[in-house]
DNA sequence: CGTATTTGACCAGCGC
DNA sequence: GCGCTGGTCAAATACG
């Protein structure tokens, strides 16, 4: 049984706690409620963490498999889902994490499509799902599933980056 | 040529 | 039971 305590796992690289400080300075995540609340209450801060439940569902086990049926003992999990929305100009948020899109919806609600990423480390479960509101659209509610257990591959040693990084969330 | 993205189809959960 | 909505897969395509 795996907790989640935070958002982001506390990793030894100085440079992912640099990021993700600089983000929660330059943009105001707010966590906003997915179970109840849902993202159309425009209410500013609005945490959330809705459900518990920590289940580690394995996704690159032997290839692709077209299970219609889920593992053994798990049913309908539904791990908790951390959702902080944004102020910023682009949906693409970059944690430094590198992530593959697999899927896009469009959401009743919205008129902006919501895009569905993944993790693209093997054995890393991490979702993320990033949405553009439609009321605001300036704001991005990107809404992350699961937890990172390796370390950022993107080389965010060069402070040019960070910096350009910076630039663009704070293009409000 | 390898990898990421796009896009339609498929499926499961929920409400009526 | 049926239809709607959300979530995921996978083939095709784009891009380096």
């Amino acid at each position: 049984m795996e907790n989640y305590p935070m958002l982001f796992p506390t990793h030894p690289s100085s440079s992912y706690h640099l990021t993700s400080n600089m983000l929660r300075n330059t943009t105001n995540q707010l966590f906003a409620d997915l179970s109840s609340n849902t993202c159309s209450t425009n209410s500013s801060s609005s945490l959330i963490i809705g459900s518990k439940e920590g289940e580690s569902f394995n996704v690159g086990s032997s290839g692709s498999d077209v299970k219609p049926s889920k593992k053994k003992g798990e049913k309908k999990v539904r791990r908790p889902r951390y959702a902080f929305q944004t102020r910023s100009q682009v949906d693409i948020l970059d944690d430094g994490y590198r992530w593959r899109k697999y899927g896009q919806k469009a959401v009743k609600n919205n008129k902006f499509p919501r895009s569905y990423y993944r993790c693209t480390h093997q054995g890393c479960n991490v979702k993320k799902q990033v949405q553009r509101l439609s009321k605001d659209e300036g704001m991005v509610v990107t809404t992350y599933e699961g937890m990172h257990t390796h370390p950022i591959e993107k080389s965010t040693d060069n402070f040019e980056n960070i910096l350009n990084q910076m630039q663009i969330y704070t293009t409000y």
